[in-house]
RNA sequence: GGGUAGAUGGCAGAGUGGUCAAUUGCACCAGACUGUAAAUCUGGCCUCUUCGGAGUUCGGGGGUUCGAAUCCCUCUCUACCCA
């Protein structure tokens, strides 16, 4: 039933940042094997209400990898742990999150992931079904586990204590409940992203304490943004979402630093070393191409593919317009240039819309004609095509 | 608990009574060039505007003044030092 060991190892080690430790993972695989017993493979992830980019399906595609090679996906729904936050990374404050909020967002969130791992399959546990349970004597005897040196020796929180920035006690409860939910479930393989590290082997140390064997740790690289510098995330607007349109997404690789590319196909493509290198020895342009077209692909399926990069040739090669583009509803037969520009999402304010138009950045209608001037009427009929820099939007009359 | 230093536009960081809607850098948007890459150059980057201006901004509130980001009081928050 399952595929040799040597195998399975090579496929998973791919794009993996750091395992703990590849001996401990051989070995669970080699009992899988043996026993035919899948392994129980687990991701957590904190309801807090956010949209899935492509970062976040850097160890997604990992755990999918694990259910291709016939093993367990357990995902954590982190209802307990959300009401603390991860002191990982820069969150800090995640006030004001309701049962009901905490509700939709992991509905919403699991919706977002079916894109990348085969949801039927796993096995979803909320960890407030544990927590929520819990009383102050239970919590004790977790607290009881972890010393506030061990704590401490995290780099987030040493670096925070040299800064000077404050720690609060209840953060330092995350990693241990992370942990614990792996006790929970018994969980042979944990992944994340690099910076879980420690949250990942705190889960280990409490195992041993629970005499279970201890987790495999996995994690993955940090995928950077479209800036090529910056870790990919909504706050910095350099993101892909999973729930972007094709173009949207095929756009937004064009325009990643070239430098990137090898990183990106390695962590969010199917593409083995050596095709990537072979793509990567040709045009660089016609490489991200290629890139573009297989994330649209895989988010939209391969015919959307085809047709947003007949659109882009359409568009940027041949200056043309796409066949695809957004619509704006309007109402009324002729509106000033600015409202329009503002209605399409152009331009956040009408000043603004009035800056670019003195730039000289929007033209409509098949000759690409400016307005006069910003206080210009726009004569608007069905299918108008209107455009500011890279956006195209075509006007639909209410 | 005591003391010291701070809080300025997305970030960094100038500005200490009028010439400040606030120097500069980064980020961002647009134009030229192009491969929606890089590099480079140019314009823009609080809101509204009848394009003359107008309105609201420099942690919150109050005050002094013809006039305050700039002075005073107070509150809140942050960092550092001592306990």
């Amino acid at each position: 039933m399952f595929r040799p060991v040597d195998e399975q190892l090579s496929l998973l080690l791919r794009g993996a940042a750091q395992v703990e430790t590849e001996k401990d993972l051989r070995t669970k695989l080699q009992r899988s094997f043996d026993t035919n017993t899948p392994l129980r493979v687990k991701y957590g992830i904190d309801p807090t209400g956010f949209d899935v980019h492509l970062g976040h399906t850097v160890p997604l595609r990992k755990l999918r990898q694990f259910q291709e090679l016939g093993h367990k996906a357990v995902l954590i729904i982190g209802t307990a742990t959300a009401l603390v936050g991860d002191p990982s990374g820069r969150d800090s404050s995640r006030a004001g999150l309701t049962p009901e909020t905490i509700e939709t967002n992991a509905k919403n969130y699991l919706t977002q992931i079916a894109k990348v791992v085969d949801v039927s399959q796993c096995e979803v546990r909320p960890n407030a079904e544990c927590f929520g349970i819990w009383g102050f004597a239970d919590m004790l005897k977790l607290l009881g586990q972890s010393t506030v040196q061990q704590i401490l020796a995290r780099e987030d929180f040493s670096n925070r204590v040299k800064a000077g920035t404050a720690i609060y006690l209840h953060e330092c409860l995350y990693p241990l409940m992370q942990g614990w939910d792996s006790v929970e479930i018994k969980a042979d393989v944990e992944l994340g992203g690099t910076e879980q590290l420690f949250n990942l082997m705190v889960g280990r140390d409490l195992q041993k304490g629970a005499s279970q064997a201890p987790q495999v740790c996995l994690t993955s690289p940090i995928l950077r943004g479209l800036d090529g510098v910056k870790k990919m995330g909504k706050s910095l607007g350099n993101f892909i979402g999973v729930g972007d349109a094709a173009r949207e997404q095929f756009g937004k690789t064009m325009s990643i630093p070239d430098e990137m590319m090898r990183e990106w196909y390695t962590l969010l493509t199917n593409r083995s070393t050596g095709e990537i290198d072979g793509i990567l020895a040709g045009k660089p342009n016609e490489a991200k191409k290629q890139l573009g077209a297989d994330i649209v692909a895989w988010f939209h399926g391969a015919d959307a593919a085809v047709q947003v990069q007949a659109d882009w040739a359409k568009q940027f090669s041949q200056g043309g317009d796409p066949d695809d583009m957004p619509e704006v509803i309007l109402a009324g037969q002729s509106l000033p240039v600015l409202d329009v520009m503002v209605a399409a999402g152009f331009c956040k304010s009408k000043s603004e819309a009035r800056k670019k138009v003195e730039e000289g950045a929007f033209n409509y209608g098949p000759d690409r004609t400016k307005p006069a001037d910003f206080k210009a009427m726009l004569d608007l009929t069905d299918g108008l095509v209107i455009r500011l820099g890279r956006k195209v939007v075509r006007v639909k009359l209410s």
